[in-house]
DNA sequence: CATGAATGAGGGTTCATTCAT
DNA sequence: CATGAATGAACCCTCATTCAT
């Protein structure tokens, strides 16, 4: 069992061939570029970071030069703004997903909101990456800042009250932990985000990642059912 | 109440040389400009990042020109590292002393723990910024990433398991939740983490901060107690 | 009759493509462009020496700007040494050439090695920078040194002791002059380096150049006779 | 017999004590600077090269601080220039040494030239090195130039036009070849300068020095009796 | 006299962006 | 569509020179 193994969903590739049928390879190749630079542009991004990444290696890492880049984007912050969403629109597609799951119990639905989260954020190096580059950059693209801010937080915390709401009401739930987390729903969510940090700072200085299942198991536990011996 | 609540200890400016008695205003401003650099060095990085920092907007800060930086330090990438070990200094004396702390239940230990950690990472714009900076960029400067890993990561994470471990010796904490957090002890801090990113995200959108006491009360009862609801 | 007379083979620019025909102007421009930017380099490290010479101005003096320099060499120091292996390489072939010769007497070979010292070294006003800048910079680039010292320098001693040996078989040459000159060829060939200087300085000074040509015959002169009088 | 044999005549440093008798050593200090700045001033310029060389290396070789320097010298182009002249000097009243001797035959004069031309160009590392820089540097500093040729160059070859006619009056040397070399009388020399390179290059590369005495013996021979054999 | 902090004018180098081909 | 030569605006860094101490 790799620790890839939270690849459950859709992990089509951003460059998808769009299973053109008689098109010719050309048609085929053009409609794919965008999809390859964006790949290509998140894999410098996320490398050396917005300023220092330059789009000339952006280029060269699928075989094209320089100025094609700028057939399909207007620029290099554009294209940083196009790579963003791309990752992020699947992200709040999840999201919406739950949301809709009139599921059952309260503690069912948490544990499917983490398994969201640990695959969205742990699950995968480039998952984990791109968490890295948003809270590194994002803040310098105020644009983005709100859009994520907007679409992807707000909405998560929503769903985490939602969630929290239905375990109070099923029982499930203290009432009081409910009304305490009000202000601080996120915290909810956090180990997931800490264990992308930990698994970055870990495989970027050479170390084998350490099981991420079972972190998720102890998060779940510990949100659960605390640290405390029950009386 | 402010958000800056935390400031409950030394909060001396890196610069200012302590104390200066009879030398002469050129000595004193020699033996202040380092710090002084190295403050106006952490605002532009935070800013702007690494690579977009500006050595001359450094410089400008604090009314000195961009040739007067290299007199104290060789290149932008010392200044940055001496920045950081700057800030980071003060932040691992933190844990150390929280370690010598021969102190009593778990639960007083961890409340001490998390005290520390909310003042450090959410307890004002600076924490919060070089939190922020660090995960953005440490990993660029792999010298920095592991001296981060080896000194305040790892460091942490003894202290945490210390202090859960006493918990369970205390008889306060549950045996089993102990024993699942062995590999995942950061989730107990990953709150604080969360709530330093949260304000970041806020603050650069120009939004009110939420309560940080509240936040970090909820931050500790679930901990403590988790959602559940005793059988 | 000029001072350029020695301009008696293929003196052409280090740039032009040699033929250009249906190729559009750009497509010439590029195949040009190494060849300009090395001759209009050869111009600025002359007048200036390597360190005070500007790329700049190297560019200006071509129409182009800084930048384009980097599209054709990594930075000024390979320029450099592209721009001095340009203007070797051409010398090492005209002793390459003489040594192919398989020239009837000593005297005659002689007169040919001189010929063609006295053309790449005094001819004219490039060479004679060319060799003035090779004296001043060369060892600053150890690089340079060594293969200017390894292709031309000990190419050409051997040369030289090749040619003297064979005036001593035909019975031109005085064995114990012969013997003697074996540990120091390079006098032979020293009134040409410097007549070399001396053209320099005066030409620099602005005074008009000594007659070359009756130079280089009292050089001939003075190596086959001596000042002596025949006993 | 080592290399620097030629060192017979006056080697004193150029920062010489001035055998101060019971002037205090800060006295004798402040008259020794300038020698000792220009004397590291010539190392400095030497190995690097005018424009490459700086002045905080200069004050460094003898401890002291690049301002102190311009307690002595108005600025770098100054001290490049008294370095210069420092070393110009002693040539030049070498040669009016020799201009002085109302010497004997020809062949002993001559003999007397070579002798202060391997010398002072050959003669020890700082002689071949000062040399180098001349040729290299001089032709910048147009108003070195025009004094190094005025001073020394014209009147070098003043004297050997005075050796060779004395010469041909005693009925030594040849008339014919005599007037032949009144256009390029540096011929004469030329192998000393050659030596002087040969040995900065070879000494530059690594390798070891040919033996000097014997090339200046080589030279004289070849200069009196040339290569041919007497018919 | 001597120090060395500070200045400020460059120069080498990089790179996003443009545009003729 | 794609190329890649060319531009030009920065930015880092160096260093001769100044001057308060």
């Amino acid at each position: 069992m790799t620790q890839e193994v939270f690849l459950t969903r859709d992990e089509r590739p951003l460059s998808e061939p769009a299973e053109a049928a008689g098109v010719g390879i050309r048609q085929r190749q053009k409609a794919a570029r965008p999809g390859q630079i964006i790949e290509a542009a998140f894999a410098e991004f996320a490398e050396k970071g917005y300023a220092a990444a330059r789009l000339e290696d952006v280029a060269r890492r699928i075989g094209i030069t320089k100025g094609t880049i700028y057939h399909y984007f207007p620029g290099k912050e554009d294209l940083f703004k196009a790579m963003v969403m791309a990752h992020l629109l699947p992200l709040i597609d999840g999201l919406k997903a739950i949301a809709g799951d009139e599921g059952t119990g309260g503690v069912t639905l948490l544990r499917l909101l983490l398994e969201r989260a640990w695959h969205d954020m742990v699950g995968n190096e480039k998952s984990r990456e791109f968490v890295r580059l948003l809270v590194g950059e994002a803040s310098r693209v105020p644009e983005l800042a709100q859009f994520f801010q907007r679409e992807l937080t707000s909405r998560a915390e929503e769903l985490i009250a939602a969630v929290i709401e239905r375990g109070v009401a099923t029982g499930e739930f203290h009432a009081e932990a409910a009304k305490r987390l009000a202000g601080f729903p996120d915290a909810i969510m956090a180990p997931a985000v800490m264990a992308c940090f930990q698994a970055v700072l870990i495989s970027g200085a050479g170390m084998p990642l350490p099981d991420i299942v079972a972190m998720k198991e102890a998060h779940l536990h510990l949100l659960l059912n605390g640290l405390l011996v029950r009386p």
